[in-house]
This record gives structure tokens, sequence and C-alpha cells, in this order.
RNA sequence: CGCGGGAUGGAGCAGCUCGGUAGCUCGUCGGGCUCAUAACCCGAAGGUCGUCAGUUCAAAUCUGGCUCCCGCAA
């Protein structure tokens, strides 16, 4: 079986590594283009193409696949290889249809959802930032709609009450990798039977923007904690920018005494929230400094008593 | 060269403006108190103050270069 691997994140990458290791070959790996990143706009190789070339597979890296002296060398390129099977894990492009039907046994893709629920972008953190119990990995044979495609084989996996979306990730990313093989062998035998998705039953996980992991404490302490293990809350402490990487639902004595944002107990850093609970946060990161646990971050800084956030 | 913050015993910080004895909250180790303890008391170890050079009688502190970490923005 000759495959074609098309990925960018982090989260492909346990997926390439399983097929690169298993029988199959995988005869190109298309990733994103490297972009100018980060600090000084440095270019940052993806994930997956760093990963590819550990193990010596030519990189793709076309700006598009649908448009373009780039598309069209791509598709040649794919006619030429011919591959058996395109697997495609959070690659971050449209496949024409073209290419949709161009290898025999089509193209898979691993979604990490438990369709047709949070079709779309970014299904982990919706799954956490909604405060899901349960959530898991599919994969799918692509259609030309979004996550639309027949559904292959499943596999779900709890979310923890205080589970933060980096742990959710890796473990799904792993057991994505898992699922992918035994998908593959399952084309091959032929022992799968496509499953067509309920459309009515389908929801969407769009894109996460950037303030909607501002921390606004007339929310309740839930819908807050949901959004910092789901996406990272930030808020504001005497001017800079705090990251809050972890929290935890807890009571407060006297709520009714604090304004909302308040940080109500000053020696654990318990903050009054809409819904009169408090939230302790776990683990942050000041503007400038480190990711820290809470715990230590307070050992060299005391907070005024009264000091309210995000203002 | 996108804008900005930071690097001080194991952890988190102060000290730097106005150069001159290494500080704080913890942790660790030893001892004491206690039925007991993560509580309390006493004591100890542990730092070439990121790195290289410069100014100076004297640099954590002033000047310049370098390395690494981080926030914003993309």
């Amino acid at each position: 079986m000759k495959i074609v691997f098309m990925g960018t994140p982090d989260f492909a990458v346990p997926c390439l590594c399983n097929l690169a290791e298993s029988e199959y070959e995988i005869a190109a790996v298309f990733t994103q283009p490297d972009k100018p990143k980060g600090r000084g706009y440095k270019m940052i190789p993806t994930p997956v193409k760093a990963a590819s070339l550990e193990y010596n597979i030519p990189v793709y890296q076309p700006l598009s696949l649908r448009k373009g002296d780039d598309a069209s060398n791509a598709l040649e390129m794919l006619r030429e290889t011919n591959p058996d099977l395109i697997v495609v894990v959070a690659y971050g492009q449209i496949l024409p249809k073209e290419i949709l039907d161009l290898p025999k046994y089509g193209c898979i893709n691993i979604h990490a959802s438990l369709l047709p629920s949070y079709r779309g972008a970014a299904p982990i953190q919706w799954s956490v930032l909604n405060g899901e119990k349960v959530t898991g990995v599919t994969s799918m044979l692509m259609a030309e709609g979004l996550d639309t495609g027949d559904m292959l084989l499943k596999r779900e996996t709890e979310i923890g009450e205080n589970e933060t979306v980096s742990s959710l990730h890796d473990r799904l990313s792993i057991i994505g990798a898992e699922l992918l093989i035994d998908t593959i062998k399952g084309i091959e035998e032929g022992s799968i039977i496509p499953e067509v998705q309920d459309d009515s039953l389908s929801s969407y996980a769009s894109r996460i923007t950037k303030d909607m992991s501002e921390l606004d404490f007339s929310k309740s302490a839930k819908e807050l904690h949901n959004i910092i293990r789901g996406i990272t809350g930030f808020t504001t402490l005497e001017g800079k920018r705090l990251k809050v990487y972890d929290s935890r639902i807890t009571k407060i004595s006297n709520a009714e005494m604090f304004e909302n944002g308040t940080v109500a107990d000053t020696n654990e850093f318990i903050v009054k929230c809409g819904d009169g609970m408090g939230l302790k946060f776990y683990e942050i990161q000041p503007e400038g400094k480190k990711r820290m646990k809470t715990e230590d971050y307070l050992r060299g800084k005391k907070i005024d008593p009264g000091t309210i956030l995000g203002k």
C-alpha cells in the first residue's frame, strides 16, 4: 500500500510516525508552507515537516491545492506517484475533487471528535469549552464537504473534569494514530462498513479567536473554568497580562462582599465569579515570565487585597 | 532588523534610579516542642548575581556585545 500523508500541526505527528514505522510506504508528505512566525518572524518548519525529515520522507509544501501553479504541480506530482491512499490529518487545506478521486482507496481523514459532532477546525478546544464529558476520534472517507464524509471507525475517550486541552490533545493524537492504522488495515481487508453521517445531529467547531479567551468574571465559575481548560484564559493583573492555564472551582465565603473579578483570597489566588463561586488559579503565566504554578508565583509576589482582575 | 518584559542559592521574588556588608517568602538538612503535624521555636548548608568585555579604588547595580526565556503582534 503506497500512501501520501498530508498534515501540519503537532496533532498529526503521531499519525505520521505510526505510519512511518508500519508496513506501509509513505511516498510523500504534504504540509503547509513555512511561514514567518513568532518573535522576529523567524521561519519555523511545521511539526509534520520536521518529523518527515527525520524519516527522510520527501516533503511538499504547496501554497494551495486548489489554484495556481502550485496546485497544478501538486496534482501532477500526485498522479505520477499514484498513491493507493491519501491520509489527511489536520492539514489545513481543502482538497479539490480531482485529488479526492485520485487514489484507489480514496482519501481518509482523522478527525478529533465523535462525528458528526464538532466538525471543523477546533474540535478539541470546543469539546472542552462546552464541558463535554466524552469525546473521541473518528476516521472517515473524505467528501467534498467539510468533515462530512462517511465514517469508518471511532474511538471514545473521557474528558476529566479538570482536564486541560493539552493533555486531551495529546491523548487524542495518540488514539488517532492507532485508529489510523486500524482503519487502513480495515480498508485493505474490506472489513469496514462506512456509515453515513446524520447531518441533523451535526455541529460545527469554528476557529478559536483571541477575544474568546479573555476572562469575563461576570460569567459563572464553570464557564470560566472551561475557557481556561479549553483555550487558556487571560486577564490583566496590575495592568499586565496574565495567562491562566489551569484552575479549580471552589466555594468562597462572603462572596457578596466582592465585586466580580476580585481576588477574594490573596493567599491562594481565588477569584470571585459571576455566580458567586470562586475560581482558584492553579497554573498561570505573568507577562514576560515563565509559566508557573500559582503556588510558586505567590512566593515572590504578594497580591494586594481587593485587587480586581481585568482592569 | 515588528514592539516589549526578563535572567540574583533548589522554587518564586526584592535590591539596580542615588555603585561600596547577598535580602524576602518558601524548600532542603540538623535540633527542639508536641499524642501528633504540612503548625510552632532554634540552628545550618547552599549564590563567580546568564555570559564576555569596558569604566572605576570598588560593579548584582553604570556602558557595549553575546546567549537563553517569555508577553504582544503576525
